[in-house]
DNA sequence: TGATAGCCTACACCCTGGTGTGGGCTTTAG
DNA sequence: CTAAAGCCCACACCAGGGTGTAGGCTATCA
């Protein structure tokens, strides 16, 4: 037996989680609560890390709790059941990949064109971000 | 002068959003709210379809409202100053793609992996998804 | 054998991005 | 002219995704 089991703490900082976090994915029910023993405190498994990165990785690609909780869920059950749910995501997926190219090109364009020493104040960028090129002022105020 | 004045109302409809979100717009700062002329209502000018649809758009690739606020600024001073920002974001977003690319990746191996009729209960789904391919089993309880 | 770090529980609070509501005022259509 | 629709203002409330705190209990190590 280990003398460093892997209490809620040692699992945060090995996930890279704040404690408060990890108990809140037990209570939203991402990560299953491992049953208190009698004497001392909760351990968890080896595998509650890499899941843990897994939520975090997949929030990342804009994926929300409640999402990810579906994708977690594809791991259960039959392949039938499942591979449906997982081209709905890979579509997802693909819709979020071509928005996103084509803000990179809107971007590099604008980057381009900045590059071109437009100097003259009032960039391009609100107009060619702004797919119908209107002309865009701002004057922003504190946000919050 | 039009005897439709573009009022908050109908540049919700024209922008497809609810009146209340531009209220927020304006609170936080995104939109300039129109003087109020003494007699009658506000009225907003033409740009301001545009720039909730820039948001809207905006948004949905992933930036927060305050991350467009910045983009809007980039509209307003030299360009020079500008680049950088954009610059920045693009490799953001670059990184973003590649994100969701492996993602792609994942998910589509998995869904071969699937309809190759892997048919035994528990899918190779989340050890795929895992990078360093643990086992993972869930037993979701209610998401709040 | 303490001190102290870490766990446990419960609950409050925070930020973001809004939505809804009540009460009053203005416009406009019938 | 009057009702209905739409504006205005202020403030409350909502969901998602957490973070923080108080008060108590438990390991662990000097």
């Amino acid at each position: 037996m280990p003398h460093t089991p892997l209490t809620i703490g040692r699992l945060a900082k090995a996930a890279e989680v704040n404690v408060e976090t990890i108990r809140y994915y037990q209570r939203v029910g991402l990560i299953v609560e491992p049953i208190k023993p009698l004497e001392g405190f909760r351990v968890y498994s080896n595998e509650s890390i890499n899941r843990i990165r897994f939520i975090k990785r997949a929030q990342k690609l804009g994926f929300s709790l409640q999402d990810i909780a579906h994708l977690l869920e594809l791991g259960e059950g039959h392949c039938s059941d499942v591979r449906e749910q997982a081209e709905v995501k890979l579509k997802q997926i693909e819709a979020q990949i071509k928005d996103l190219q084509s803000m990179r090109k809107t971007l590099r364009k604008l980057i381009t064109e900045c590059t071109a020493g437009n100097e003259n104040g009032g960039c391009p960028i609100v107009q060619s971000l702004t797919e119908n090129s209107a002309k865009i002022s701002t004057k922003k105020r504190h946000i919050r």
